[in-house]
DNA sequence: TCCAAAGCAAGAGCACCGCTCTCTTTTTTG
DNA sequence: CAAAAAAGAGAGCGGTGCTCTTGCTTTGGA
């Protein structure tokens, strides 16, 4: 068993956590292509074949990695989803949590939302944590529609099935309309975030953000929060 | 000179074409991280040590495919700009040429608007075809606003001057509210493309077009068109 | 016209990478 | 206490970007 038994088991865990905390740092420091395990076994003083008894390849170390850079950004979100009432208010400073966690680490944003590692494709083991932040999302805004606080938005006729099959999928108690609303304004903040940390914004905004707090607050109504 | 002189000046061109399009091709295939000079050289039967007479470096072979690839997305929107007359479905038809050019060319996309690869940093010759897209989405806006087709969107105290900066950057015959709402949508439209493209769009959106339509329609009139 | 200069191809080599295999040592377990 | 399981170390394979040296060919000026 790999319970914490015998001195052995422990030790597996140190390592273990030694290994991603190296990892981690070559990550923030140089970015996810210039990871490499030989590198994080050489800063460790082991033999670059020893990682191999805890992560099978490069892209399981970064897997782990995937899963903590998500469940830190959903940490960030719901620190602060709490501390306004106003739903449009709650909104921007959720949003504006988002925003600075990235460009504090912009490497894990980067790794997360930017391409995806060439060839690799995510378990589901990143599906959980990656739904954090869409979860403070949907939270704020069915607090907003138990009291009142969303007008509903507009919806083409042709997207009323697709509306109503996705509300279903993702949150039941919210009108269709406004859950594809939320669904687009999600993807719409991370093209926001996006462009200022991978320098699309460079010599575009310069003051970004009482831009992005106006951008995100426009976003807040559209989905019919007020 | 490198002028089209001898026979010489002409093989060279033709080589550098030679290599830019199988680059271009194992771009296609495999994405950008597995672009390999020595698999390239390898194809065309030369030395991997040759390729360095073309291009001094791996960066130098995928910023030409990066600008070539911003002037190919660029076309695809310039294509379709005229061919309705309605603000709002112009805007649409563009944002919709511009999906169709991501999901036709993935790894593409993911080169230009995916993390930038690591440790580089564009240079200004991509600057140009960068904003390709973006001129095309400023002139529908002006053309509306010159046919009175436009309606102002609201703007924070705290973003005017920004605003007025901005519109004077990029576009100054646009009113700043507008300007600063078009930059805005033009970063959104980014996120939602690239969250479909992603796969972040897994299991949540399953009937794309409609949604994608619809959202870039509600992204229209953000910026006052209708 | 001839000859030096410049351009180009090729090969060997350096330092790195992910990953595998084998061998030895250590710890756990029946 | 012995067998089995786990862990570490080292060598090695095939791959990468990039440099340097060595010849060959085209070019342009005296």
């Amino acid at each position: 068993m790999s319970s914490a038994h015998g001195a052995r088991a422990r030790a597996r865990i140190e390592v273990t956590a030694a290994i991603k905390e190296e990892a981690s740092r070559q990550l923030a420091a140089e970015g996810a292509a210039k990871l490499s395990l030989r590198a994080v076994a050489r800063e460790l003083g082991m033999a670059s074949s020893a990682i191999y008894r805890y992560f099978p390849s490069r892209d399981d170390l970064l897997t782990d990695l995937i899963i903590d850079a998500y469940n830190s950004l959903g940490e960030a979100a719901e620190a602060v989803q709490h501390t306004a009432t106003d739903p449009v208010r709650r909104w921007v400073t959720v949003c504006e949590a988002v925003r600075g966690w990235a460009l504090a680490h912009p490497h894990e944003y980067a790794l997360i939302y930017g391409s995806p590692v060439p060839g690799y494709t995510a378990p589901q083991t990143t599906v959980p944590p990656a739904s954090r932040v869409g979860l403070v999302l949907i939270g704020i805004v069915r607090d907003a529609v138990k009291g009142r606080g969303v007008t509903f938005p507009p919806l083409a006729a042709e997207l009323r099935p697709e509306a109503e099959r996705l509300a279903a999928d993702i949150a039941p108690d919210l009108p269709p309309q406004v859950a594809a609303a939320l669904v687009a304004a999600w993807a719409q903040l991370f093209g926001l975030v996006g462009f200022e940390l991978f320098g699309q914004f460079n010599r575009v905004v310069e003051d970004r953000e009482p831009f992005f707090r106006h951008a995100v607050g426009q976003l807040a109504r559209g989905v019919g929060l007020r």
